[in-house]
DNA sequence: ACCTGAACACCGTTCAAGT
DNA sequence: ACCTGAACACCGTTCAAGT
């Protein structure tokens, strides 16, 4: 816990992210962070609007931390690489990521997400004017999941059989976009 | 506004629910609600245990207001009528909504909604181990697009666009399910 | 420019007391 | 049995003041 006597955004935000991954967001108070930091509440108000921003910059700063793949990987296994990315931040900031279904996806972090998809979506073939559904259907089911996960909505299932759950949430999606691109899988060509 | 001067479980949780419905979850307040209910706010002690147990009430009630479709149905209609129930419900009760995803899925009325889809999955053919699993990835798509809706996170989208995003996430698990029963749309018949 | 002290309205919750 | 009054620790937030 380095206490340095000069505070900025960053730190507040940090200090803020790991109250809320180690004690939950009820915990995530004003008074709370600026405990963290050594400081008075009253401190935190030159670099963070009100608590609300804080939050705002909590989700922000947990979006950071879903890493991209390499440029050089193929479009469905980047796909799948943001799938288990997110998933991975899911875990690792469970409170944080239930704000994230709360707030319009349009923020510069989420927008960072989208457009990775978007790209591997593009490459895949799908048409232009689907491109943007197919994003909010698959990331949909994504968040779905690491949100049931990372809220505790499976209860204490085991880790191997959430693994699995998730997998078959993976398949599902690939399947959603074979149809989507229209490739691979021939069935009846209806519509 | 009825004010009965007799309170009782149910209408501190529909006082709760009507508050959260129209003023969002941080308006649900003991003195909020005790004031809806021309009450003290220590009067609520006596019907929740505290505010945890008022909001996990919320959750409850709102399950309630998810309809169960006629036995008379075929299973395809039925869970198409659940997943369109689910999504209704998120509508109304948006704030309440959110807390859905964070808590196990494990409640009386949670149960109500499984055992509906579980019946279904089996009439569809699901072999029986594989039930719970199915069950588990079609809530999430329908949680976690319910969800996004009700949180904010489509933004400003019109209604006929979300309509239509919602109908391509029924598509998405209407195929799944196919695969999953082995019925219709035979594909490459791999592992 | 950045932090603090004092203050305010508002939380959740308790306990003893009223009827 | 059910509700209230008084009280407590804890919130978010402001404003004027310090350095």
């Amino acid at each position: 816990m380095g206490r340095p006597l000069q505070i900025d955004r960053i730190s507040v935000l940090e200090a803020g992210l790991r109250i809320a991954d180690e004690d939950g967001l009820q915990a995530v108070t004003m008074q709370g962070v600026a405990g963290a930091l050594c400081v008075t509440p009253m401190a935190l108000y030159r670099h963070v609007a009100n608590k609300a921003d804080l939050l705002d910059g909590l989700v922000e700063l947990l979006l950071t931390d879903v890493p991209l793949p390499p440029d050089t990987m193929a479009w469905r296994e980047r796909l799948e690489w943001m799938g288990e990315a997110v998933r991975g931040a899911a875990q690792r900031h469970p409170a944080v990521f239930a704000l994230l279904l709360q707030r319009p996806a349009a923020t510069a972090g989420a927008l960072v997400v989208r457009d990775a998809v978007y790209q591997a979506l593009r490459e895949a073939g799908v048409a232009e004017p689907e491109v943007a559904r197919t994003e909010r259907v698959i990331s949909t089911a994504i968040l779905g999941f690491a949100g049931s996960e990372a809220g505790g909505r499976f209860g204490s299932r085991s880790r191997q059989e959430v693994d699995a759950d998730f997998a078959a949430v993976e398949a599902m999606v690939s399947a959603y976009l074979d149809q989507v691109c229209g490739v691979s899988r021939p069935s009846v060509p209806s519509d």
